[in-house]
DNA sequence: GGCAAAATTAATGTATACATTAAAGTATTT
DNA sequence: AAATACTTTAATGTATACATTAATTTTGCC
């Protein structure tokens, strides 16, 4: 009845939800109660039961009584919350990893991801560029080392994904990212621990007015 | 079967393993099974697993395969972690409290949890003085009105709890603490946001270099 | 007595069973 | 036909059962 790998039912089902609903094939405010979840994903309902709490505590889904699971639509308010707490914690957080001098070979993933984005605005693959960006912002976590930090941003990216997805469809290709990371990338070189935060606050302030006038614009309350 | 109550088995035992580890019930490096743990809380396997993964995902515990859940010891490292994160959210959640502009009335429970602080103190009654120092913490946040936050900042309370309380011990009663609070408190009166901020931070960095070099000079590892 | 192999114990992950109860559907009455 | 009472359905939370497997103990052998 055990699953060969490391990989339990009960993580297979979460990390199968959670990228449905990431990649909106289970859209927001869709609703499923347990039982159909657990034949849809070939198990019985008790993993499917676990990963469902495990993805409420992270603010994907809601679970309704008698009814099921839903997905959370996510609004401009929710936004503003997750940028809110983006523009305090990222700038920091680069902050902390030019105070370490960060070598070039540490600082490679962030030039390959920057690269990436270039590539991908360049084939016009928004989907690619949103990877590749994703890619760039966690792995600077990541290299900065506090892994709860990294872990909640994380969690904060998955909660907005749909959302930045959706509002880079709606405007002009973001050109200027991959610029304003190329500065940060300098600072960062260079040891340049104020202008590591200043160049990332700019930029996160500049991304996050931008997502949050577009969902006002086109009056999108809910994604 | 059911509970009266809106309290499921789950909650119940979600809460009551949650207060046990606080409150050093269950001591940092504790191994327990669950069906032992089943039984001591006088319920099945199922809603103790449940609780156990949520307390997993909070990082109070870690689930060791066949041999029960344990509850994680806290290291100086750790403490770095949960300040160093501390210090990017609270300054910046306090100076936008203080862009509101917040009342009078808004601004009473944090006056009242100073002054618990500052009674506390008088009777030398340190656990009372953790408690309301907790609260003013949180209710700042709670007032801040971004839920994310605050349930993350609580999150690592929770996580330092322990570690807070047994530093507090090795050290002179807290009587800074109070008077910084209330310097916050005069700047977000006057709605001073770069004040708030810098004032807030000054109490971070000190509280949290105070705190950390407790561990370290005590050669406090884990706790 | 010490060590290897076999047997036992025990914990987990998952499935299944079941009581409870909300919601939906049907029948009954006026 | 509308409103109300009754029945049925279905979902959840929890308990229990069970297969798998790691850890422990016992047994047998030198």
């Amino acid at each position: 009845m055990h699953v060969l790998s490391g990989k339990s039912r009960a993580d297979e089902a979460y990390s199968r939800l959670k990228s449905d609903i990431r990649e909106n094939r289970m859209p927001p405010g869709y609703l499923e109660p347990e039982p159909e979840l657990a034949t849809r994903l070939g198990m019985s309902r008790t993993p499917v039961h676990e990963a469902l709490i495990r993805l409420q505590a992270e603010g994907m889904v809601e679970l309704v009584p008698r009814r099921g699971a839903r997905v959370l639509p996510i609004s401009a308010e929710d936004m503003r919350e997750i940028y809110g707490i983006l523009k305090a914690l990222e700038p920091e957080a680069a902050a902390r990893l030019a105070a370490q001098n960060p070598d070039e070979r540490a600082l490679a993933p962030l030039d390959a991801a920057n690269d990436a984005m270039t590539a991908a605005l360049e084939d016009g693959d928004l989907d690619a560029w949103a990877a590749a960006d994703d890619r760039f912002h966690q792995t600077l976590l990541r290299l900065h080392g506090n892994r709860r930090l990294a872990q909640f941003v994380s969690s904060l990216f998955d909660q907005s994904h749909r959302a930045r997805m959706v509002t880079l469809r709606l405007r002009e290709p973001p050109i200027i990212s991959t610029a304003e990371h190329r500065v940060i990338l300098e600072f960062l070189r260079r040891g340049d621990v104020d202008g590591t935060r200043d160049a990332f606050r700019r930029h996160r302030e500049r991304t996050s007015s931008e997502l949050i006038a577009i969902l006002e614009n086109y009056r999108l309350p809910q994604l």
